[in-house]
DNA sequence: TTCCTCCGTCGAAGCGCTTCGACGTCCCGC
DNA sequence: GCGGGACGTCGAAGCGCTTCGACGGAGGAA
């Protein structure tokens, strides 16, 4: 292995100059620099990260904890993963892969070890145990999605408020007036999982604003759940003419549900989602929607953290406006 | 931070000991190891591991490379992740997560920074350009999924060859003498995409094995490209009784195209699929199917890595058995 | 009893890097 | 011409842990 007293040594120059010329924390003649680097790079230097972590009291890695629970969309966690790596790697920092099984234990751990500098957190619960964790620990750390309380924290997330009203908002513009909510899985509202209450709230606030009918309706991840609760909406509300999907792998199977009751989309009924665009491109009528921008998420919140780490403050919460892009499931009511 | 040489005070021994006790690399009285233990306990210590990467030369982490490309199912993907999270975890390793998106510079830096101790790669190609940089590292590696060869390497995959034959046999044994295979991507065949390939090859073994009238189609991960390649199998084979399905995202809306085109399913065609136990499931008709074993491989992975971090050999080939589950989906030739 | 071995513990020497203070040197302003 | 910065570099002191050799004492064999 060759270490820094060797690039040192071949350099003409000591250890600490080459440290310097790495780091940039230290002004290094463009010579000198420029001798280290030659060196460098014919010797095949590679600092050591243990030893780094160790005196610079920096590990340069960032803790992700990814959910594995029932009722999550596993795409668009894996956009999200991605996209932390990514911008993770911008910032020359590495991603531990943390998942929900060791739970809190799990966080305390990598950072009581001083293995991750910052931890990012998904699939945040209304009243999640972690909370008090996170405001505890020494370490910075972001959540993706909101709490009940963000006091004391650093959340980022897209506004599914503003995106449950937005869908609404879109049908009511195009004069639809009866609207029902095809939600996410009974468990994930039974988890206080924030962001699918939120589209709720969302939808229920701007149908009661634009004084439309509505009604919500959770749904299991199954085409024939979906087949249920189609045939429920419209039992309910037979004047239905607009429908918001929150709940990705039943997009389709919901509207061949309503087509399958004789409502044609979107000759008689107008689809909006909240759904990753490629999921809305891929349906036989392409749906109108509103996408999780997870890359956006993603690098938000690893520079969050990083602004964190820096020593600056973030701000608790960070919402995302939503943006809806219309395509061919959505027409103006008849 | 409280530090070891705290405990050692604390607990009236030498740091040495406690890291003894801690390690179980020497012996250390039954006494002397409940008081480090208390004191461990008392002063809330863990250990630095950037502290204990430097002076063991184990940093105590895998790296898993992780695929993001088009024509992989991410719900497969993340069943891998996870199950190596875990199998790590139980043998005291934490997991880091790298993209394909840096490519061999990435598995360059972690292993020669010594980041990680070790490497998982997914998603193999038949001459995939990371092999020659895995063979030539210090660090131990394996794949997940096979290459052209595995000399050197070492290898851990279902059996996809002997699946695609194991599903051949089956629609063979009830009977079906003209069957068709719905493969994966176009692009994941001229990737070389190892499994994809072997699956096609062990359908194509068995099919002429058993004198059967066979077809092979790649299909797009579409409703619409499934219909298409419905109708022409259908069009090139009228007698088509059996078909396997080797692409998990059309699975069902390939079975809706048979039915669409009039074949009953099973009544009048036989459909097993390659996919995870979830997917086969949750199908309206429930498929008879080979799931990837994804904890299986994910743990073998890492139990592989563990043997050579031991010092041991491992074998440059594991591959699990493929088990097909019997649901509703297949019945004999009427 | 003596010698040897094994057990349990200690002290010290690193592991490879960063960082702090110090020390010339050069240049600028007065 | 001299004081004072800024610049560029060095040496040394750790960062917190593991590990090696050593050592005293207990116990068994001869």
């Amino acid at each position: 292995m060759v270490k820094i007293t060797d690039v040192a040594r071949h350099a003409g120059v000591s250890p600490s100059t080459v440290s310097y010329a790495l780091s940039g924390k230290r002004p290094i003649s463009e010579e000198t620099r420029r001798r280290i680097e030659a060196s460098i790079h014919q010797l095949g230097y590679s600092p050591h990260a243990g030893a780094r972590a160790l005196a610079s009291r920096r590990s340069n890695v960032l803790a992700l904890v990814i959910p594995l629970r029932a009722g999550i969309h596993v795409p668009v966690v894996m956009q999200f993963a991605a996209s932390v790596v990514t911008a993770a790697r911008q910032h020359d920092h590495d991603v531990l892969l943390l998942t929900q099984e060791e739970g809190e234990a799990g966080l305390r751990r990598v950072a009581d070890t001083a293995l991750v500098d910052a931890l990012i957190v998904m699939d945040v619960q209304l009243h999640d145990p972690r909370l008090p964790l996170l405001r505890a620990l020494d370490r910075p750390s972001v959540l993706i999605g909101f709490p009940q309380s963000s006091e004391g924290l650093t959340c980022i997330d897209l506004d599914f408020r503003a995106a449950g009203e937005l869908c609404v908002e879109h049908l009511a513009g195009l004069g639809h007036r009866v609207i029902g909510l095809v939600g996410s899985p009974p468990e994930v509202y039974v988890r206080e999982t924030g962001f699918a209450q939120r589209v709720v709230q969302g939808f229920t606030a701007a149908a009661d604003r634009n004084r439309l009918s509505s009604s919500v309706r959770p749904c299991e991840s199954t085409p024939a759940a979906a087949r249920r609760v189609a045939e429920r909406l419209l039992r309910e509300q037979p004047a239905l003419t607009g429908v918001v999907v929150h709940n990705e792998p039943i997009l389709e199977p919901v509207i061949d549900a309503f087509e399958g009751l004789g409502l044609r989309v979107p000759g008689d009924l107008s689809v909006t989602a909240i759904c990753p665009d490629e999921l809305a491109e891929l349906v036989r009528v392409p749906v109108t929607s509103i996408a999780v921008p997870a890359a956006e998420v993603g690098a938000g919140a690893v520079d969050l953290l990083m602004k964190k780490l820096g020593g600056g403050c973030a701000p608790e919460a960070t919402l995302l406006s939503p943006r809806l892009t219309v395509r061919a499931s959505t027409l103006p009511r008849p």
